[in-house]
DNA sequence: TTTTAACACGAAAACGTTTTCGTGACATAT
DNA sequence: ATATGTCACGAAAACGTTTTCGTGTTAAAA
């Protein structure tokens, strides 16, 4: 169990400088062909590299980023990760997870605890407590520090930083004008309570569509779930809800749901009902997840092509890191990440 | 844009020592009470923290472990990761993640970057590359340098380490007896290739199932199919090789899959061939991901405690490192944690 | 022979901590 | 008055690097 092998037992044992070893190893023109390849082969014997943390503190820079996600069981934000993880890769980064299971002060701790040191920059998506209170110190906190955060999907839009955002409220237009095009008549929205910035958004995206196509929205028609039920309530919860709207209004021929499991969930009640998808009732829901593909019938959906939200914003974080430039003049970009309608079995 | 300030800029602001700064903090008793008093309050105002660099290349302990997986957009693993990052948290420490995605060299080179002091060790699931080549040299010389690794799930199992597997075996002897047990008379396997260590496995608890039954396994009711084969393609192929499966053997009764999609497939196939779930055929599936609680029916699986099996690796990796009581005597453990059988609607 | 230049290397500082040891200023005991 | 002890603090080393600057040796130029 020999420990790793340093630049100071190297010189010990070759009877030279520590700088010299150092030297000697970057190829330095100052040092001599003989001892270069002294140097370089001993250290190819014993394997040696360079201890990463005695870098990172020289260079004040730990080719770190962070990464603190609500969740992780859950296929948008694994995909986010799956993306950051990649350039964050191919660029000489390592990526370290944070969750904050939707909790405040989980955010706060994990910041904290990576802020002293152990990343150069962030990439986040704030929980929905956080959004709830609308408290943003820690965010502040840290920028002020002079640590660069990128935002993602769900995001606080009057905060200085990059972003990158879905297009939510085209995304859910499109999607809603895609069924009014299929010639649905009556169609319900199943969302989240507006606190969700991207249920709200989406909703709105609904309320535009049938504008654009003259018909008058109906408050009926609009269900607002309670997302912060735990699970396994939720289900049964849920689909009382979606059958309580469906019986409520007669003649609904079209579902919008604002993610995968609602859009399922509507499926499965109108087939209790005694609805055929597509035929009687149309569905789309958003977020291309692996449920959406393998349903039966397989779901139309909006994809918010989460992979690519990672790699923009690993690309826009590393970019602010390495451009130290200092343009003093901060500028801060946000990104929108076009959706894209997946046409599958639900709709016709 | 203030940099975090550090113990010499306090000590220069209040003209001590840097050490009396530090030992101040610590409260230590060499330092007076009115020395403390103001220290403490100076560093409260400007939010002093440590620096986790500093203190990693003092400590050499960095308090993060890194554990590498193959895939991070699948509910297994996720899972895992959470189970992780939870005790990880709990217990002061980071977790900094790695993706092999399936690849050998991603994998060499994912532990290499970490391996050079950035953090203190290992939790992996190994690619099915390297359960093909056999080559296991990275986690020799991991080891050797004294870094601690804790193998889960796919292990190799004739390594000196710490390993959380899931009782793949009786998971499925299990599943199959209970197929057996509601009457299935004729019993299909869908597998993947034996390198798989866990497919394998199960599929030797399909087949002592079977004997302890006194069933002759038929080879013509067992499907292997070839997973490296992209997600695309993969999913008519398997449809395809599926339905072989079926009208190559009359009276199937009875599936057992080894994961989620395989069985999900079966069920999609076996309904487009006319044949009822349960009443006809009754489809077991392995891992309780996703998939199987929303697919309609929804599947009876063998679930794997995914989460507790992450706690489990995180607890004892954490354990070695802190029981630096360096009992000579190498001690390894291998956990495996039981699996359950969740029934649903695709089982009588 | 003396001056200059090139060469090859080493000493030391710096990154931000913690900790060991030393030391000057007092107060107390002899 | 001297010896001893306590108190409160500072100097310095250490963790493992990189880099700047200095310096001794030798060879070339004057």
């Amino acid at each position: 169990m020999k420990r790793k092998i340093t630049l100071k037992q190297i010189a010990r044992e070759l009877e030279v400088s520590i700088s010299t070893v150092s030297k000697a190893l970057r190829n330095s023109a100052e040092i001599s062909e003989d001892t270069k390849q002294k140097v370089q082969a001993f250290a190819k014997l014993y394997n040696y590299r360079p201890n990463n943390i005695a870098l990172s503190l020289k260079n004040r820079k730990t080719n770190t980023i962070g990464i603190i996600i609500p969740e992780i069981v859950h296929h948008f934000f694994s995909k986010v990760i799956r993306g950051v993880e990649l350039v964050a890769n191919k660029r000489g980064y390592n990526v370290i997870v944070g969750l904050s299971n939707e909790s405040f002060s989980k955010e706060v701790i994990n910041m904290e605890m990576l802020a002293n040191g152990s990343i150069d920059g962030f990439i986040l998506s704030i929980s929905k407590e956080t959004q709830q209170l609308q408290d943003y110190h820690h965010f502040n906190e840290t920028m002020s520090q002079g640590m660069p955060i990128v935002m993602f999907d769900r995001v606080v839009s009057d905060m200085n930083c990059d972003k990158v955002i879905v297009d939510d409220l085209n995304g859910a237009k499109n999607a809603v004008e895609k069924l009014l095009r299929n010639g649905c008549k009556s169609i319900a929205l199943i969302t989240t309570k507006d606190y969700v910035s991207v249920g709200k958004l989406r909703t709105q995206g609904y309320l535009e569509a049938l504008e654009k196509h003259q018909i008058q929205p109906k408050a009926d028609l609009i269900l607002k779930i309670d997302d912060t039920l735990d699970y396994e309530t939720r289900l049964d919860a849920l689909e009382n809800e979606i059958k309580q709207l469906f019986k409520a209004n007669n003649g609904i021929d079209g579902v919008f749901a604002v993610n995968e499991l609602y859009a399922l969930s509507a499926m499965k009640v109108a087939r209790k009902l005694g609805l055929n998808i597509p035929e009687d009732v149309q569905v789309i829901g958003f977020t291309d997840g692996v449920l959406s593909k393998h349903s039966t019938p397989s779901l139309t959906t909006v994809s918010q092509h989460a992979q690519q939200m990672g790699e923009k914003a690993a690309d826009l974080l590393i970019n602010k890191l390495e451009n130290n430039i200092e343009t003093e003049e901060e500028y801060f970009q946000t990104v929108i990440i076009a959706t894209e309608l997946i046409e599958r079995e639900s709709t016709k």
